[in-house]
DNA sequence: TTTGATGCAAATGTTTTGCATGCAA
DNA sequence: TTGCATGCAAAACATTTGCATCAAA
């Protein structure tokens, strides 16, 4: 496998995506680099995205509300959905690795992992459908 | 909201995914339909299922490996994503619902249900890579 | 220098949509 | 006859990729 070369596109994405918790999408993220480098472009985003995930330095979080978001936060957590903002928020929770071991107790192959997101309304818009 | 009409092409679509258990992705069904109406369009096809979604007849599951696929089986139940055949089984086990009670213990929103598929290796691939 | 990284645009793959026509009710 | 469903093609989106050029090492 190729050596990573140092490009300051990369260093300012880790660095964005370290700071924010919004879980942005591919998109999102270009938007914001381009304040900074107004020549990037959308496809050096997505190689770099996909580069950083590859050596785990972030994550993708496929929530299917159309495309793919990226969270800084590599150690392992939840993520929920809510329904109505369509927002991506990290809960904070015990570990529900054993779902694992639930899951292949009657099964013949190998379970290896599993993924998970929770969805229903953020506390934010909850307060809001109880007025 | 407007009445539903029959449609033979639903029907077929229907009919199809009640029988098969290869959770098939939209174009799977179109190639498959396609023997019975040479003439069936993919957007059909689309259209069709997610009406058929919307209605609760069937189930899109999206295991984020390329395409959604389709389930006829709408009985709770949990997807395995095979690794390495990318093939899709039905999982037997027990319900796992209390994930909900987990997440929402230290949560300020309303948690009101969770995606969740396995993956690792299915039974057939996991003996290959035993011998 | 060598080789990975970039910007740009074109291509890809999946899903949706506009529109004239077909068909169920 | 009314209006949902269809086939077709074009459009919409998210993402990837080819290529000439740029810039780390």
């Amino acid at each position: 496998m190729a050596t990573l070369k140092y490009s300051r596109q990369r260093e300012a994405i880790k660095e964005y995506l370290s700071h924010t918790h919004d879980h942005p999408s591919a998109d999102t993220i270009y938007m914001h680099i381009r304040q900074q480098y107004p020549n990037i472009s959308l496809g050096t985003v997505y190689r770099n995205l996909n580069l950083l995930v590859e050596q785990g330095e972030i994550i993708k979080i496929n929530c299917q509300d159309g495309s793919d978001r990226f969270d800084g936060n590599t150690d392992p957590h939840y993520h929920f959905l809510c329904k109505d903002c369509n927002n991506v928020l990290d809960l904070e929770m015990k570990s529900i690795d054993h779902i694992n071991v639930i899951a292949g107790a009657d099964f013949d192959g190998k379970i290896e992992g599993n993924v998970t997101f929770f969805y229903g309304l953020c506390p934010e818009c909850n307060r809001q459908h109880e007025v």
